[in-house]
DNA sequence: ATCCCTTTGTGAAGCGATGCACAAAGTCGG
DNA sequence: CCGACTTTGTGCATCGCTTCACAAAGGGAT
């Protein structure tokens, strides 16, 4: 009951979607550098991958190549924007100023691709009334109303692991559906809430895991020497 | 020329070692609840994945578990460890000392898990010399030494984009093969090297693209109200 | 010791993503 | 206007991961 040629078809893999803010971002560089068409094979290059590969993935947008030449530069960085939703701007409140979420509320990659740091909030009254990236903490008591007012739709959780679950269930009783998770935690959200996880020491251990693999071979087990 | 049925097999799926780190927190934080046994139910649950899929993770390890009773938190708690090789320690160095490079030296999650910060460096004089997490924060000119010294085998990298390809260069030089890059650009590394990437840009782009496609239905886009 | 109940470990089917290879489609020079 | 060349868009085979469903294995009660 498909409709799998329709080329318009709303259905985009979330493999191509993981992947279309990698070739966003390689398009801005080309735009900046002037560069006015890319082929497939200098835009996959550019973005770490195999050119059949992000084909396919523009092809689940549409047509917006032309054979024999390639992709004009400046359209197919709009055709991803906006499918991307990021024509619009987001309003993002970040929930914990520890020492991540100061570093999140300065980092330059959030202003710049449509997203606005509407809200920054903080259990602490030691850290509440603080000025950081020109925005003011406040108390988390005003969560909702900061939320609804600002017409926040997209939430940063940098808590710690303890408080997560809570501010995730006050968060989407105010109705937010997306939230990007700083926490250790796994965070339970009902149906329909978005919940994207980013987890450092997570990473690290995966990392561990390959290292010990090379250092030790297929039987062994090393010590760092 | 595979030997699928060799239980030992020492190709554990990319997927499970991803998961792992995972099960791994759950457990932990089990074990210290004074939870004896666990069933692969249960602990599928706390860690958010279905029960099906843990136990064929957990048999790619070995068979740990006991019919009928399930698995023994501490030795699994253990072969995990093992498996992701946390029983030794791992020697970290993080490169740029910014906002993020200061929040990863202090985040906890780190130290706790056989994870322990060998070395903060910076290029910027203005912060080189301070004191952050205990540790003294050192010029950029000595990574090469401070890696090969202190037995750093895995390195940070949480430089602006426009340093990360340089200082991954020089680190790989020095015989690193394992990184994790918060800086968003696509390194370029030799084969052998592993680098995993964390962008926090990147996945609050993937959130707005589910949030406008909830937000606007199949065909309208909508502004926020 | 036997039977029943619980839970693991895994064969097999299903599903989505990847990458090859090529026809279709367009450009450009003559 | 035509033919050679370039590059896209995609059908198809393949691969790896997920999920189902169940036989095998162990524990505990009687």
């Amino acid at each position: 009951m498909k409709s799998p040629s329709q080329s318009r078809d709303r259905g985009i893999p979330e493999a191509t979607v993981a992947r279309l803010p990698l070739y966003l971002r390689a398009l801005n560089g080309m735009a900046e550098r002037g560069v006015a068409t890319v082929s497939s094979e200098d835009l996959a290059m550019a973005a770490g991958v195999n050119s059949a590969k992000l084909r396919k993935d523009l092809s689940h947008l549409g047509s917006y190549g032309t054979r024999g030449v390639g992709y004009d530069v400046e359209y197919l960085v709009y055709q991803i924007s906006r499918e991307l939703g990021l024509t619009q701007d987001w309003a993002v409140a970040i929930v914990g100023v520890g020492n991540l979420g100061r570093a999140l509320a300065n980092y330059g990659g959030f202003v710049s691709r449509g997203f606005r740091v509407a809200g920054l909030l903080d259990a602490d009254p030691e850290v509440v009334g603080d000025d950081i990236a020109g925005l003011n903490v406040e108390h988390i008591d005003v969560l909702e109303s900061v939320i609804e007012r600002r017409g926040v739709s997209i939430v940063v959780l940098a808590t710690p692991a303890m408080a997560a679950q809570e501010v995730c269930d006050r968060v989407v009783a105010a109705g937010v559906t997306s939230i990007l998770n700083f926490a250790p935690v796994v965070l339970s959200v009902p149906d329909g809430v978005d919940v994207r996880k980013v987890d450092l020491s997570i990473e690290l251990q995966i990392l561990a895991f390959h290292e010990q693999r090379k250092a030790g071979g297929p039987l062994m087990a090393v010590d760092s020497q």
